[in-house]
DNA sequence: ATGGATTACATACAAATGTATGGTATACTC
DNA sequence: GAGTATACCATACATTTGTATGTAATCCAT
């Protein structure tokens, strides 16, 4: 038996712990033998040490599916943000608590404060945030001038440009087919600040 | 030997057992046993089998580390995409071994031809795509009429509309201020599908 | 060509780990 | 009180799984 160029399995081989390992599941030194296709243990085996070796993989002696990505390349966790159906009158706390689904964020900043809405209609397709796309917001009672903003008015949660008017407030869409709305500051409650917009294609 | 009230336990396992699975390392026996105190590796498998019959867990049977979180509570599993700095012509895999970073992304459906740019300039604007976004990319060599593509030209990667046009490529802007590129099919290197775009606001 | 390095194979062994069986103690129901 | 159910213990066994050893094939530098 012979080789293949360079370290173009070991790269395959390190692919696949890797996705396992973001996946949470660790694989035993035959599951990668199998999934590489070779016929010996001690082949996927000498591949993982070798990336030990380079400080590619850790690993934890004599334990089942003992290997690890090192703590250096820690893989930044992802944690998982509620997607808001609805954002009835007040009850935000609520509403998490029965989300339409999640939304896997980086989680090397804080998460808890955050949720997501699904925007409805054109009036910020200037600011590049389309009708069905995503927003992530972060809660926050106030925000600075320009920030894009989810806005309660009324019974509807909005998504606007923030723009402070002494005692008044103005909510600003970014489409010149829509007209600024200019509120008492009494009658909107900020929801948060949008920190984050997603879109997905078909 | 007597009891310990209700299902008091049986909760503290399922909670060791769900934090464990959600950090990736899935526990042992054992090690079920060891933290909650059992003195019989018996005790902690008749809780675990428990958890299994509630479904509150599921199992892969004799395997190491087998518990798993019952795949409908199951939460969406969030993998790692590269975020490429620069796509080099045709290298497109060695590009990958050294990311700029990484976007978190819903791992319920296929993520290994998956990865990411930032967008330069504002030919796509039209199709709310900024400068300073990042798309996600699926890689694939060909695309359908319609389809936001990112596609070599030269040196250069490149987010347009896909257009075929016979042997000719059409590859459109989505802005009246920049003009439609029609080359020949050889000269297109389609590198994958636009099916993500993510802004972050600052 | 010669020797070393790398890649891969085949096989065996020891440790880790899931599984099974039987027993004891407490609480609850009838 | 008898019977049943639950929680826990003790021990043993079988499988999975990590580890070790020896060999063969290919590439590369000398």
């Amino acid at each position: 038996m012979g080789r293949t160029p360079a370290g173009e399995t070991r790269n395959r081989v390190f692919a696949f712990v890797r996705t396992r390992l973001l996946a949470g599941q660790p694989p035993t030194v035959r599951e990668v033998q199998e999934a590489l296709g070779f016929r010996a243990v001690g082949t996927a085996r000498q591949h993982l040490e070798q990336l030990v070796a380079q400080g590619r993989l850790a690993v934890d002696r004599h334990k089942a599916r003992g290997y690890r990505l090192p703590a250096s390349a820690a893989a930044p966790a992802a944690a998982l943000v509620p997607l808001l159906g609805r954002v009835p009158a007040g009850a935000l706390d609520e509403a998490v608590e029965d989300p339409d689904g999640y939304l896997p964020v980086d989680a090397r900043g804080p998460v808890d404060d955050l949720f997501a809405l699904r925007v409805r209609g054109e009036s910020m397709t200037g600011a590049g945030i389309l009708s069905g796309d995503l927003v992530i917001v972060r809660r926050q009672p106030t925000a600075a001038a320009g920030d894009i903003v989810v806005a309660q008015v009324g019974d509807e949660a909005t998504v606007k440009t923030f723009r402070p008017r002494g005692r008044q407030v103005e909510l600003r869409p970014e489409n010149p087919a829509f007209e600024p709305l200019v509120l008492d500051a009494a009658a909107v409650v900020l929801l948060g600040k949008v920190v984050e917009v997603r879109r997905f294609l078909p």
